[in-house]
DNA sequence: ATTGAAATCCACTTGTA
DNA sequence: TACAAGTGGATTTCAAT
């Protein structure tokens, strides 16, 4: 299960590109083909690779607006996180449900097509909701996402 | 630049796998594997779809807590956001870091191996900055990430 | 675990409508 | 813009180390 500096390699070329070819990334790993991807799936299947995603434009997605939003629940009993996590995740404003420790209970994000669709969600399906005690809304200005470097261990 | 439903399918299946082989893509969809390369291809150019990223397991890479730090800063200059923004998102913990509107300035995503840790950022990285006034920890529990899809405009 | 080689499969181009 | 077919190249398997 433990990684060595081989598959922490790929990792990092993986997160930066995943459709380079089995080829290129042997290439640069200075490894041959079939050990690279011997390599690859074991990664996988340790479930160290969770999966592959293209990242899509939010923009041409019509969806121009990002905004964190931080939601104190009550009571904060399991049944009630549950199903809130349960509902708020399906509602299609939302990008990410993160159940968090702080001043609130949950921080959803979530990405709509303008100003307007966000007040309406704050106030139409946030607001609405029983065990929702109160919110803050945070709209993202810019957003950069880093590659997840690899933490070694004390030696 | 406008996307079809055609356009709109394929940045669904590519978002969920973006591994899959043009020739599966195209049988998903049903059209033939030329007519689907050239419309991935497409995509990429009209960067409507911005890259392809292995998602990683946190507790794989050894950073078993992640955290929402929310941050004040003064003066809110453009320097002195820009400056912090270039500082923070070099650090090793952070992994994302967003410029909103709100009570704070910014939000950053920071994923550490343990607590010790994100103590030790907070008081040792953080605080120690000058144009820090006061920030906000939300430790994260649990992180559940969807699929983003389009969002029709009205015909 | 890693490799080279063989076999299968696929990406990408071209030509056609 | 979509497709079918062809070719060069890639993925994948496997025997050997």
């Amino acid at each position: 299960m433990r990684m060595d500096e081989l598959d922490a390699a790929i990792v990092r070329q993986l997160q930066d590109d995943a459709r380079q070819t089995n080829r290129e990334l042997a290439r640069r790993l200075g490894i041959a083909p079939s050990t690279c991807l011997e390599r690859v799936r074991s990664l996988r299947e340790r479930r160290v690779i969770l999966g592959y995603h293209a990242q899509i434009s939010s923009a041409a997605l019509n969806r121009g607006v990002e905004a964190f939003l931080s939601v104190r629940i009550r009571p904060k009993s399991r049944t009630v996180i549950d199903s809130f996590k349960a509902a708020v995740i399906d509602l299609p404003e939302v990008v990410a449900v993160y159940v968090v420790a702080g001043d609130e209970d949950f921080v959803v994000h979530v990405a709509v097509q303008d100003l307007d669709h966000l007040h309406a969600f704050l106030t139409d399906q946030l607001a609405k909701r029983r065990e929702v005690v109160s919110f803050r809304s945070q709209i993202i200005y810019q957003s950069t996402e880093k590659q997840v470097r690899e933490v070694l261990a004390a030696p």
